[in-house]
DNA sequence: GCTAAGGCCTCCAGTAAGGGGAGAGTCAAG
DNA sequence: CTTGACTCTCCCCTTACTGGAGGCCTTAGC
């Protein structure tokens, strides 16, 4: 039988030297022969054999030490099929883990693109459109407004990927609170879902007159007193609850500059 | 400002006690102060706010070196935006490989579990039936049938995702020949593909006879005796080239065990 | 006979993101 | 004063190798 030596038995294999060196340590491929003398390593056709089986279970993502068990327990492509259907649940399980972060990327990327190009209308004028009737869920609390942080991340928890659109916040107050605010932040979802402590339902449509608020939120005060001047000039009679839609808010991994905040107020008129 | 040790603060931030200091020595997040005498690290606020940001980032896989690189050059997730939009593409390469690799396993447990139920009929019968006209791509070749492999594995690598079906081959000798056989390896393909080398052409459908082999290729001499002997006492009119399909042969992995293969011979009937 | 070039060997260090544990110092309560 | 909880540093371990240093052996060229 003719031996190969380490170099030549690389360039057949496709495997480095070093791979090869390593491969004996770990006696996932054992030479045919190695010099007593000089610890030179020489191969054999079996030794190849071996070797592309080991290069077709690689490139199908095994480790090594499966590689070993399969090696140590199968003959046969029929033997390996347990191994094969446990390798591809894995995968699957790693292809889902990574479509869900890409739909996490996604939707960030979104509602920073749109901010950005909100942003560029730098003067707010107060507006008067139509709003479709939305499909939301909401968490209604009483208390601080600070305190919604928590209801969105339990929101995200919840609603995860049926949520589409931005988060907004319901405000039910007539007059300005700052203990006992009554509150619902929600948000948009694709479809009806139903969540514990999640009040699902659809917002009704309308007419709407609307102000872009940019800054922070301790500031609403001087927009909304333009938005109820505006209703009052028109004789429009205005539906609780207004809403906040965050078109740009505390990122979902920055908090930013609240300088940069960019919301936008909605009030419905009662026609 | 209050600071907190490094449990109460990975009791906080969900990190461990490890990972703060690992993070630490990382310059990732360095407390706001270390006690000269005894190196107890205290932490406040902003590191629980940075915290927070390198969990996000984490979760959304991002390397610490990256995430450091994010921290050093953003302070608003609008900045985050082209990591993010690379971060997704990175991610969907993963994606994309993992899903190559999930189909060949897919591929080879289809073959191998239908290997499985054609080796419970263990006797073989002369079967006659029709066959569909079946798409394929080949590559039709002269020598040594067991040159054959070369030719499999360049029509794996040309027409990869857009195989589907048993592997066979064609023969265009009316004897059989050792060294210089006229034969085609081919494959059966979804939709009509174009690739350097190879013919993709649609092979006829019609009535055939069939026999399924047992046993190694050394040994078809015997069953194409039996198919022609049949085809004579009926006096069929056989047509060329005839079809060998690889129910079970060489596995993409395993070589296997050559009694354990398992061929359909095809001869198409002239009508 | 000497040197240079390859080819081969072993051993060590490093990668990413920490986990596990040893041995020693620190802190607050009983 | 002791005990138990907490913290520190330092080292080794993981995967599947890669890179390099330093040394041995053979052959070709001068």
């Amino acid at each position: 039988m003719t031996l190969y030596s380490i170099g030549e038995f690389s360039r057949m294999s496709g495997l480095t030297v070093k791979t090869l060196r390593f491969y004996h340590e770990k006696q996932l491929l054992t030479p045919a022969l190695v010099e007593q003398e000089t610890g030179y390593r020489n191969y054999d056709k079996s030794n190849l054999e071996r070797a592309h089986i080991i290069v077709a279970l690689r490139e199908l993502g095994f480790a090594l030490d499966s590689i070993l068990e399969i090696l140590a327990e199968c003959g046969d492509d029929a033997d390996v099929l347990i191994f094969l259907e446990e390798r591809k649940h894995q995968l699957q399980d790693e292809i889902r883990e990574r479509d869900d972060i890409v739909r996490v990327l996604d939707s960030i990327i979104e509602t920073e693109t749109n901010a950005r190009s909100e942003m560029t209308k730098t003067i707010s004028e107060i507006e008067e459109k139509v709003l479709a009737p939305i499909l939301v869920g909401g968490i209604r609390m009483t208390g601080r407004y600070s305190d919604c942080g928590k209801a969105f991340r339990q929101l995200g928890r919840k609603l995860g990927r049926h949520m589409g659109g931005k988060a907004m916040m319901l405000c039910y107050d007539d007059e300005y609170r700052e203990e006992d605010a009554d509150f619902e932040p929600c948000v948009p979802l694709k479809r009806e879902v139903q969540a514990e402590g999640v009040e699902v339902r659809e917002l009704p449509g309308g007419k709407c007159i609307s102000l872009v608020h940019f800054g922070p939120y301790e500031d609403f005060g001087r927009s909304y007193h333009r938005l109820l001047d505006y209703a009052k000039e028109r004789e429009f009679s205005l539906v609780n609850p207004s809403r906040e839609v965050f078109i740009k808010g505390p990122g979902m991994i920055f908090k930013g500059n609240p300088k940069k905040y960019v919301t936008e107020l909605q009030f419905l008129i009662k026609t």
